[in-house]
DNA sequence: TTTTAAATTGAACGAACGTTAAAAATAATG
DNA sequence: CATTATTTTTAACGTTCGTTCAATTTAAAA
């Protein structure tokens, strides 16, 4: 609802000088955002930290609530397309493993975050606010509902149509376990007191896989 | 750091009403922490939301700062209680298994905000902001560290000492779940179509059962 | 009952907030 | 090059923010 308003058409191309400022305002919403929060980022703060005025903020942003959506939407939609890719290729390499579709959802997402690129470290941060603020549900609707459904069929399809409610949970609880590696990593590393923190992507694809296993079994398995 | 700091010892023992405003106050910071978080909850609403003078917060809560962590650590300590005594009641019963310590755990909690007492349900949503904000990670090492470190070691003894980096991840990631029942709900039955969403907490604990031992058999294990 | 510490009110402070408007600078287009 | 849509700056607006302080009310203690 506050995304398709009717944009007042262009008569002039963007500049390539404008189009870098509004990057760079994104990459700074999105990093302050994901710091302090939404009411914790101020629209000056913002500014500061693209090197800009706070009038031009708004400009490119909108109100404010309008920059925090577009902050999301523009990875949002770069990752829902990195997944359904990744979905498609392994789809024409044979049957799909249950793994295979967690690797595809959960992997996808934490290798852009663990890639180094610091603005999808800041994006997954952002993320876990948005999912766990009540405020942001029509936004974490919007934007990641879509190919949550995708996925979740084709987990139902691997463990053969059991119990869809608490395949849902398994789902929802992969997705904060997924969070978490980008908002609790320092609480892992500090509760694993060896250094041998390295691969929490396999740690927690073994984990997510194994749960919605226990969630197929649970359920009308037992005839 | 924040906590102990030593308060002016008091000459007067606090009248019955003014013991009901600070709850009254505490409520309310919890209630508006945990729908706005903690910049988009303002001092005057908390005060509005109390029924009383806005200085009168300040009174009971100190900063804004002191006052957010006041509100986490009340129901911290309670909670800390009840996740112990119904670990050393579990001892007494014999042996623990995993599932055992992973009820203590996460049961313990869950049926606090499934209890219908609309603080606990305010406060698991508020702990999910806690969580996921890196500002408030003082606060969670304070308050969650320690218990979680007693039943970190619990689990370990029941998997029999196996990747306690591995162990550790796991351990976040059960919680990271537990919060996404209180924040996620509505996500997890949007997608269960058929109303039967009913023992979440079962699943949850099922769930995470299964992922531990994920962990375990993942490690050394391949001898 | 008297004393006075503690709780509560009401008003005010300076600072920071999101947003807007008009002027100036920039650059796409003809 | 000239035109002018767009971007950017500068300044200001009204509001709300967290906090403080002096005055008042309440109630514990002697």
């Amino acid at each position: 609802m506050a995304q398709k308003v009717v944009e007042k058409q262009r008569q002039r191309a963007p500049s390539q000088r404008s189009l870098e400022t509004r990057r760079r305002i994104l990459d700074a919403a999105e990093r302050l955002f994901a710091e302090r929060g939404f009411e914790g980022a101020s629209i000056r703060d913002i500014a500061k930290e693209a090197g800009v005025q706070g009038a031009l903020v708004n400009h490119h942003g909108g109100s404010k609530e309008h920059l925090f959506e577009i902050v999301v939407a523009r990875r949002a939609e770069e990752l829902a397309q990195l997944r359904i890719d990744a979905l498609e290729t392994a789809k024409r390499s044979g049957e799909l493993s249950l793994r295979t579709v967690v690797i595809c959802f959960v992997g996808t997402f934490v290798e852009k975050v663990f890639s180094g690129d610091q603005s999808w470290a800041a994006y997954g941060r952002l993320i876990a606010h948005v999912s766990s603020d009540d405020r942001w549900r029509h936004i974490a609707a919007a934007y990641f509902d879509p190919t949550m459904a995708v996925f979740l069929d084709e987990i139902e399809k691997t463990l053969g149509n059991r119990d869809r409610a608490k395949i849902a949970a398994a789902f929802v609880f992969m997705v904060s376990s997924m969070l978490a590696v980008c908002t609790s990593r320092w609480r892992i590393e500090a509760f694993a007191q060896d250094g041998g923190g390295d691969d929490i992507m396999e740690t927690l694809i073994d984990y997510c896989c194994a749960g919605f296993e226990s969630a197929a079994v649970g359920a009308a398995d037992t005839v």
